[in-house]
DNA sequence: ACCCTAGTTTATAATTATTCTAAAGTGAAA
DNA sequence: TTTCACTTTAGAATAATTATAAACTAGGGT
């Protein structure tokens, strides 16, 4: 993704684009592979990256801004800080404890055959397919 | 679950059946159907129904011996808090994140036709699926 | 171009969940 | 009974996240 489109993205849904926001979405938005990221990493690596530093405040604000845009998604795994991830289509993952790492999973390469149906009242949202690893 | 057999429990996992521990296990494992649980909820509950108050401290080190025990698992859900779960076969869950509420899906009542090879030099430990529901 | 202001950033405080510490208490082996 | 390793506990410490409120700024209106 280009910076005119990330401009774009930004301008779109909202939301001014600001030197910080600009520089999180390029980091985020400008690569060809989906990136999962906590808000830690991404902090460590916007410094190490970019010269300009980031308040945390900024990068929790920027990536809450982003998720509500539908721009990331927020994946959960085990542990106690939020996973952030640039795929919002739906899909699924291997998650890799020992690494703490996730790999998407295509929806088209899972097929499930048999779920059951909704509690009482309620619909299905969406079906989510963990895959965990081990060595 | 009868009380000869928590201490049962309690004395072939290495744990001494003290006091606290009795009634924690007693209350999580004397019932019919799993039990989805936080800390900070079962810290509630047990407070409510119980008259001895058992510290804080004591409800996390316990819950995290059970579970080290095998007699409680923890269930991934989005949000901030750890759940546990007094269902410790292989299963899957429903999830209403209207209530922050986990339903039991048997193992059996799902079907996988097909899943991806696992990464170079990683094995499949376990598959875990997740249907989130609406109103 | 300059103003103006709502939106944004920032340092810092506050909150929340969890873990650590170390002192006091206790189950159970001998 | 005595003893002591294990356990409980209150409170401090840590970690992740959110709130606060003052300073800053993008960009529409003039
Ligand atoms: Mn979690
Ligand atoms: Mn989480
Ligand atoms: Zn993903
Ligand atoms: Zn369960």
């Amino acid at each position: 993704m280009k910076k005119i489109d990330i401009l774009k993205k930004l301008r779109s849904s909202g939301l001014r684009p600001t030197k910080q926001r600009v520089e999180i979405a390029k980091f985020l938005f400008e690569r060809e592979k989906t990136f999962h990221f906590t808000v830690e990493s991404l902090n460590k690596l916007l410094t190490k990256k970019s010269a300009s530093k980031i308040a945390l405040a900024t990068i929790y604000n920027t990536v809450h801004a982003f998720k509500t845009a539908g721009h990331l998604s927020e994946v959960e795994v085990r542990g106690n800080k939020t996973y952030f991830d640039t795929n919002v289509s739906n899909h699924h993952h291997f998650y890799d404890s020992d690494t703490s790492e996730l790999i998407d999973i295509d929806a088209n390469d899972v097929i499930i055959q048999k779920i059951p149906k909704a509690p009482n009242g309620k619909k299905i949202k969406n079906v989510e397919v963990f895959i965990n690893l081990k060595n």
